[in-house]
DNA sequence: CCCGATTCTGTAAACGTTTCCGGGGAGTCT
DNA sequence: AGACTCCCCGGAAACGTTTACAGAATCGGG
């Protein structure tokens, strides 16, 4: 009966020791009664009388080392400012939130050392799976993705023989759909202001935009394509400069951020949205809602690829053995009055035959732009939906514009 | 020398008593030299060279149960996606990373009960601190937060006897800025949208508001306030019934994605802005330079409170003896096209004893609005580039009476 | 009334790490 | 040469929890 260790450690906080010392019972009774296996009348209520007065509340910690599970989950991408992973981000908060567990997130800055020296943390178990959206995929990375010794899921692009669980869109695809769309309207001196070559998404989006316009058998002028990064300043930049040497009638942009950097630099230099040049961001973030004019832009459903990574991930920690799965999320294209209507100076109609919207050669039709998470993607007039996270805000209160 | 624990877990990973083992030494000398404490250089050698052959890597969760500290830092904010807690979020984040620790974000949805049980979580210690952003301070929040097993810093308005690590700003002060800056333009049907009443920030606009107008001797019209929540499409709703009753020559909005709303609805009805209405958010977010017009704005500093919240917090962590401390983060305001130069259409000239800007009594000037960390601050116009001559205008933080 | 089945309880081990403590060896000073 | 200091090492305890195991107690049935 001899007390074997301190009930109150120097802390003060009161263990499982103390309540079972109090209430006259074992450690082990007095476990099993705080987690509700088992226990006479008599020591349940002893032991939960003894653990409301001294306010037991159970150590996380202690629990995760006996129990091999911490209860986090880790999202590791580049910018949490960034429009496009905080949708994103958001979407993985709620499904991990709704599990019961608990999102950590990581900034990597878009370093690769830092993304692979977080990968190769994880064989320290501080999280029980881990959602990375890496900017490049290295030798490094892959390496260190199959030997992880917890459940990773990639979004974004990724080696087709990698075994690991991936949620991706496509593109190069949405990047046609833009091309179609300007097309269609009559455009034919389509800018293209894109992020670093060397990184996924900026590689697939050139591949897209010179694929598209060779199917429309446009010649590229190189003088319509500027390279920056994936930020506004960037991307105003990169717009006057392409605007110093040429004119285009259209400005496609690899993301909202630089669109709306293109739109100042546009309209700082005396052009007209969408009559002089339409413009066409991508990633469809709340930013393009709430330009004016409110921006087109190529959904590549980032809430949705959040939503799914989330889940992928879950399922996994549930059951390892699963094998390895690879999700596709279509990209839509969401016109708004950036890019709508026919361009008053084209001097001869739009190509008949283009479709409006082109799916990949042998891709049987492009979905639509998943309604579910896109509840306004028709009509040019404003609609902006609420958040599509839990905000718990307004009830109806769209404003319908007059 | 008898082995009394496996040296392989079932799991297959190596902990300190494989490597131990496999040198040859004791899970003492094993721990010292992988701690870089201690060893003769043969033993270091041994083991160093035992731990890189199995690939041993510590496990954080039995060195946390052992260090009682896990290197966690929590965030709680009402909607991680408003761009406001973005920008907090991310100071915060890089201040706790580059501190080693990690960043744990929780969505309350604003929710009273959420807050709270996420604060009495903390007693079960899965993190090492917490920053919480609530939106009411309730009784039960008060006393959650004085018990609190572990440090946890408030951002925003608490009592002012609560003994708890506290940042915030003076947004009273920061509307009297707004209201100054267009009274001081000519304007005096000044509209204001705000947030709900019965929250901490909504509340304190609100008096804000009704005091600056009573310091200009401008009696308040009812019509011209309206209330919604503090999203982009209660805004617009909110302003639209504004402008279905009533005429104003300027709006000074709750946030900026509230005042987003109110350029669209203002702009749907065919107002210019800003020569038929001056438009003013608050916050100073991101949003604010990337619409066009440029919103002006009333900084209230989100990242600099992020990055001191932070601070504060890993302080006290270091040392959980230091009395509460109380940091305040002066507004100041950031002045852009959408409410500059005068009203042309005021038909009575600025009150000429009106200061175009109004320092603090006493302070030298109000800071600026941190060029650092906004490469692309508004062109525009510098609010506190006007004559600094004496500015007799509200006195202490208050804009009372004068 | 006795025996077997069932439930409850306590001891102790385990999760993987750090650290206190005592013992022993080597080096140095007097 | 003896004593003292310093360093290194290993055993064991500790962090707080869950749980396997075995013994005790209770209960029911024949």
């Amino acid at each position: 009966m001899g007390r074997k260790r301190l009930q109150e450690p120097a802390d003060g906080r009161p263990t499982v020791h103390t309540v079972a010392a109090r209430a006259g019972v074992s450690i082990a009774s007095a476990s099993r009664v705080l987690n509700g296996v088992g226990g006479s009348a008599e020591t349940i209520r002893k032991v939960r009388a003894a653990a409301a007065e001294v306010g037991y509340v159970p150590n996380a910690i202690a629990r995760s080392l006996q129990s091999q599970r911490t209860g986090l989950v880790a999202l590791a991408v580049e910018d949490i400012g960034n429009p496009v992973y905080v949708a994103m981000m958001r979407a993985i908060e709620s499904v991990v939130a709704s599990s019961g567990r608990q999102l950590l997130v990581h900034a990597t800055g878009g370093r690769i050392d830092n993304e692979t020296a977080l990968l190769r943390r994880l064989a320290n178990r501080y999280v029980d799976g881990m959602i990375i959206s890496p900017i490049r995929v290295t030798a490094d990375h892959l390496a260190a993705l199959v030997d992880s010794p917890v459940p990773v899921v990639v979004v974004g692009q990724l080696g087709a023989d990698a075994p690991v669980d991936n949620v991706r869109t496509d593109s190069r695809h949405g990047v046609a759909l833009a091309v179609d769309h300007l097309v269609a309207g009559g455009r034919r001196r389509i800018g293209f202001v894109n992020g670093p070559l060397d990184t996924v998404p900026g590689a697939a989006r050139d591949a897209g935009f010179r694929a598209a316009l060779a199917r429309h058998d446009i010649p590229l002028d190189e003088d319509l394509v500027e390279v920056g990064d994936f930020q506004y300043a960037a991307g105003r930049a990169a717009t006057e400069r392409l605007l110093a040497r040429t004119e285009p009638d259209a400005l496609l942009c690899a993301n909202d951020l630089i669109a709306v950097g293109a739109l100042h630099a546009l309209l700082a230099a005396g052009r007209r949205v969408p009559e002089d040049v339409a413009l066409v961001g991508m990633d469809d973030t709340e930013l393009a809602r709430m330009m004016f004019p409110q921006l087109s832009s190529v959904s590549l459903g980032s809430a949705e690829r959040g939503r799914r990574a989330a889940e992928l991930l879950l399922q996994r920690i549930a059951d390892p053995a699963l094998p390895p799965r690879r999700e596709q999320v279509p990209p839509g294209l969401v016109v708004r009055a950036s890019s709508a209507g026919p361009s008053p100076t084209a001097d001869r109609a739009p190509t008949a035959g283009e479709p409006l919207t082109a799916g990949e050669a042998g891709q049987p039709a492009p979905p639509a732009p998943r309604p579910s998470t896109d509840p306004l993607a028709g009509p040019i007039t404003d609609p902006f939906a609420g958040p599509a996270g839990p905000a718990p805000t307004h009830p109806s209160s769209e404003g319908a514009s007059s």
